[in-house]
DNA sequence: CTGTCGATAGAACATTTATTCCATTCCAGA
DNA sequence: TCTGGAATGGAATAAATGTTCTATCGACAG
């Protein structure tokens, strides 16, 4: 209460770090300047190095690199650190820690408007990232797969039926042959069982992978049909059987992952199939 | 020369790791099994955490953290780390160079990679847009409402119905009662007939709105229940005899609108119930 | 010129770290 | 059921890490 650098909380974000860095660097000692010029450029450095190796980079010593962080009201070097860290990661900043950063800066805000900035951020961060980790090559190939099927069928239950229940939505307004799987009333296999060497399979499946959709899987690939996977890791029972198969991670928030890459990859492909046809016709 | 594990070198870039571990996962031990799962599907853990806490939250020892790196043939448990760490540091997250990032990709090459991004750009628009325009308030009292519901019915057709969908899982897996109104075999209304004034209604519905919506959502309303109407603008049929209703407007590509923020929306409503009946509790 | 106070360097320290090693467990094949 | 070899758990270890402490340096006021 009495220190002015207790008193200044020390920001959790690295935006708010950088604008602290920014302000302070002019009235800060000499070394502890070079410090904050060096971190601002290569906030990478900050991030995986360990106070010998980047006090060696910037020309100071390892203590300097602690007594900046104290500067700034940080209880360490590893407490800075973290900020640089959580920088790079996926990870959406949990439910508990927007609630304290919230309370550092003195805002009121409502309990589910935090929650709701948490699944925007995931769903942003997904979205995001997907669209430069995305494998235009293997998305291609799923779209002729696909548009060259006489009938699709759909198969994806739990988390994942709303993103077939959307396509076929989507589909059916744009005259795309296709069968929803729901496996209403247990009727899974009795759907898929005419599925033919012209038709396909769209299987969508995250962890943890429901064993129906493996079967079913399974059982249309023994049948000659092409496979179409859309998944979240090489891991997925799916993934290796299928002629092609897409990657989507989503970023979680409070362990609910995100859904908006996903459903954009469904209006890509589902779209994407309708345009090759008329194409061709 | 003679190792087999030394002759196959290990892979210096996450790509060509991720598929090592993929063909290699079947074949190793079950607790390197473990691990291979972990990592794949948390590499920022493993890229900042130490071989203690990865070990730990992946359920093992640290020991057999060293055992998989060379079992992939690293050197050892450090010299894996960096490749997940030099995952990150290419990985830019700032937005201007996304957008160089993005070009050099050359994902707009491809015809299905242009959809993408037009869906992908779609939905971080309106995610982004909802989040500063969302209403806090509303978001509360709609929250308060179906947290007091004894049953929450969940009413969407069409476009609207992948939506409930995931409530409906969402709320299965947190133990609230719900009824998904499906309207299958044409009994939408035998489904909602019993609805009382304890009970709740969650109607969603967007341009153009289904007469399945408006007409189920006057029902439940004639019988008392607290209905929370979930659409895209005032002139929603369901919006005015709502209780609470929320506004979500979303950007669309190709005249397909994104879905991204409803469901952010969606998510909140359900995790936020299900935190307020914990508090009560 | 001198005394004072903050800044700094670098050594010393206590942790924490990844790794190694060995005893135990597990499992397949005889 | 027994046996051999691999897989595993967990303690031991040596290296490294971040932090603290103290002597020294440098600037500046008196």
């Amino acid at each position: 209460m009495t220190d002015d650098t207790l008193a200044t909380a020390a920001p959790r974000d690295f935006a708010a770090l950088r604008a602290l860095i920014g302000e302070r660097a002019a009235t800060l000692p000499r070394r502890l300047t070079q410090v904050a010029t060096y971190a601002l450029q290569n906030p990478d450095e900050i991030a995986f190095g360990t106070a010998a190796s980047i006090a060696t980079h910037a020309g100071v010593q390892p203590s300097t690199l602690v007594r900046f962080s104290q500067a700034l009201g940080y209880q360490g070097f590893s407490d800075l650190q973290d900020v640089f860290r959580a920088r790079l990661r996926d990870k959406v900043p949990s439910y508990d820690e927007r609630l304290r950063q919230l309370r550092d800066h003195g805002l009121a805000a409502s309990k589910a408007g935090l929650l709701l900035d948490g699944f925007a951020e995931a769903a942003e961060r997904s979205v995001a990232d997907f669209r430069h980790k995305a494998d235009p090559a293997a998305l291609e190939r799923a779209v002729a797969l696909l548009a060259g099927a006489e009938t699709i069928y759909l198969v994806g239950f739990r988390r994942s039926f709303p993103v077939t229940a959307y396509m076929a939505y989507a589909m059916g307004k744009l005259g795309i042959r296709h069968i929803l799987v729901d496996g209403i009333a247990g009727l899974g296999v009795e759907q898929t069982s005419f599925i033919t060497a012209r038709d396909a399979m769209l299987s969508v499946s995250f962890t943890p992978y429901s064993n129906e959709t493996v079967s079913l899987t399974n059982a249309a690939k023994a049948r000659g049909a092409h496979i179409v996977a859309l998944t979240d890791s090489v891991f997925s029972p799916i993934a290796p059987g299928a002629d092609v198969w897409l990657e989507v991670v989503e970023a979680n928030f409070e362990g609910f992952r995100s859904m908006a890459a996903t459903l954009a990859l469904a209006m890509t492909l589902t779209v994407a199939i309708a345009a090759r046809r008329s194409e061709g016709a």
